[in-house]
DNA sequence: CGCCGAGTTGAACTGAATCAAGAAACGTGG
DNA sequence: CCACGTTTCTTGATTCAGTTCAACTCGGCG
């Protein structure tokens, strides 16, 4: 624990900061130890959509502008006041060859990534809104709590007045 | 190589052939040496939707359901006569013991797979049928060419009809 | 030759987006 | 601790992209 910990650069903050703007080569892979960030990406029209929320315990960068180098397509911001661990490219290399276990970790967390990820489209692709606003308050109550409800929106890609009229259609049938 | 094909069961399939049908659990992650196949979910209407095309030289597989042992939500077939390779879990956990440098590599396929469907969820979130359609060819040239049109409807979340149009819009800007 | 799956086209329909306006909740500085 | 501005949420009216349903064409294959 004590040696992983070297390899990490701790770090804190405020709401609404940014961690990395979309343009900028992203350093550093996050991992939240508190608080809440996002990952999202603005269109033309100037619509912010949602990629990803992180709350503690969960990692959130652009890989692929951290593993290339190129510009990264997201913006990641705080959603509540933050302490982070950052992990560059360089010192996450040391790190697997300083601990081979890390290794399999980080397979293991790429692989959950992945199948929530692989699910989420198979929602997207199968449903509607309403039926995609329940899987995600089924599947991340915690989450639908803590974030305002034009997010979440965002997220299950819909407008804020359609999620907010789903919502009343929900409570009517209750 | 020699070693670590020992892990690995070769198998060939003709198409239209079922490799994994919803509901039996996932034995096996699939590597295409040769063809190409595809995951997909039926919803309560009976329309097909396309999780994943593997071609040559991908992996495909129900993750959850193979790490698990659940039931498969998705049905994996045949689109073209295919040779494959076939891996069990404690074939893979034996592999991953006796050659670690497969750590590493499990580890940047899914690293890989992340970042693509990290990718199409951007791009379903963010952007219109039209769009979508060239995103894909731009990305897939081979895969485009080789798929059934309405496939290609349903890997892009939208009906044949749709896609038939929206080529013929193309059609006539160029 | 006849059938069947794949693709195209048209017309009507619909779920969700957009535009616009107002109400409620929030937090920040005086 | 209140007042003001901002952010969030709601509601209604209108519009639109994409679906649905149905009919028709084309090319291959038994």
């Amino acid at each position: 624990m004590e040696q992983l910990k070297t390899f990490f650069i701790p770090k804190k903050y405020r709401r609404k900061q940014y961690v990395l703007q979309q343009g900028d080569p992203c350093k550093y892979i996050v991992f939240v130890e508190k608080g809440m960030l996002r990952s999202y990406q603005v269109d033309d029209k100037g619509n912010e959509h949602i990629v990803q929320f992180a709350p503690e315990g969960w990692w959130i960068s652009d890989s692929y502008s951290f593993l290339t180098g190129t510009p990264a397509s997201y913006d990641i911001d705080v959603l509540e006041e933050a302490e982070v661990l950052l992990i560059t490219q360089p010192a996450m290399e040391e790190m697997l060859q300083a601990i081979p276990a890390m290794e399999r970790y980080m397979r293991i967390l790429m692989q959950n990534s992945l199948i929530s990820m692989q699910r989420r489209i198979a929602c997207t692709l199968t449903t509607q809104a309403e039926e995609r606003y329940l899987g995600f308050i089924a599947e991340h109550p915690h989450i639908g709590q803590r974030v305002p409800q034009h997010m979440l929106a965002s997220f299950l890609g819909m407008t804020p007045e359609t999620l907010s009229r789903v919502r009343k259609q929900l409570l009517k049938k209750s």
